[in-house]
DNA sequence: CTATGTTTTCAGAAATTTCTGAAATTACGG
DNA sequence: CCGTAATTTCAGAAATTTCTGAAAACATAG
């Protein structure tokens, strides 16, 4: 491996993170060397600073594409390819949670509907519907959330976090204001209803 | 595997799940039993259903409560161990988050303060450190974001998940209602700084 | 303390995943 | 077309992870 330590210990931790997500070793590694890189990198560089064989970066930038996580790019007169990630961060974030979805939640739910249309046959199988069906709402409120968030720029979207719950005092003043004295419906009816 | 057939569609999900998790099928499938039973399970009740070695399961539910993702229980008169999920499944939501932040966030962060720490030696290294430094405080703002809203009791999150991005609208108001008009401190500057 | 039921440990077998080198394929310039 | 550079594929080697059975450790009742 040629790389400057710095590069080389961030290299090297996101190759042992990888194992703790799906992601192997080599691809966690030319991520994260993409991801520090300030020029596109192409294939022959990568092997050259991890010290892994070609193929294995041929096979890494693979599953980096399936993933949308790096971008190929070309420079006039050369006709290799070339690998960056985004320069933006918060693009890589959103792509992740957007592939991670898509690869891991999306698969659950289709089988949880299947599995809740099915007649139960025992008591035992009535308890584990019960249950499925937690999680299938618990998943719908969490993807709901997601689908409509992700749609708010960046800028409001650190906006939002930076808030964190605070943004509950600005719900109770809002109360305060706008629920009519005396009227039955509170909010957290309100948020029950949807 | 001696399940029933609802049950089984479930369980074997999880253990394929599991996979692109860092976890392994056995301890997938594990969790996805003890998720769906009414009644709390002992090892022995898991061998026969999942149809896998003892020693396995024992190693699995070691696992799962490393993970703090099973409760030890025992029945009167019995003194086999019994495992059991949260009734809770928001509890099982922030018990998720919670181990995963300290397996994944946590050590990352620690790594990145050290080599942000570092003096770079190159205009290479620099970049680098730019880079890592945005990941920082990426990581930051989400930790942040977690800690607070971690801290709401399950309803008033469901709240806020429900309302997703129509917070936006209420900021919007709010600022409309207490800015004072021809101020000079937006809404957003407010945001960016803290 | 002993007998018995229960859980844990662990060395090696089995299965799976990762990685490599060689060959095949693709893509382009001339 | 042809030749060359670049990339991909893939069979098997290497490494890692998972799983098992046997033994050890532990715990409780008698």
């Amino acid at each position: 491996m040629n790389l400057p330590p710095l590069v080389q210990t961030f290299v090297l931790h996101f190759g042992e993170m990888g194992s703790r997500w799906g992601i192997n070793r080599t691809v966690g590694q030319i991520y994260a060397l993409l991801f520090l890189s300030k020029e596109p990198l192409n294939a022959e560089d990568i092997v050259e600073r991890l010290g892994v064989s070609r193929s294995n970066v041929s096979m890494g930038l693979k599953e980096l594409q399936a993933w949308n996580l790096v971008r190929l790019q070309h420079k006039p007169g050369d006709r290799r390819d070339y690998f960056a990630t985004p320069d933006d961060i918060w693009q890589i974030v959103r792509t992740l949670v957007e592939e991670r979805k898509k690869r891991e939640i999306d698969p659950t739910m289709t089988l949880l509907r299947e599995v809740l249309m099915q007649e139960p046959a025992s008591a035992e199988e009535r308890h584990a519907q019960e249950r499925m069906r937690e999680m299938h709402d618990l998943f719908e409120l969490l993807t709901g959330w997601y689908a409509d968030v992700q749609r708010l720029d960046t800028e409001r979207l650190v906006q939002l976090l930076t808030l964190g719950s605070k943004v509950q005092k600005i719900l109770e003043m809002k109360d305060r204001l706008f629920v009519v004295p005396g009227s039955k419906k509170s909010r957290r009816d309100d948020a029950k209803d949807r």
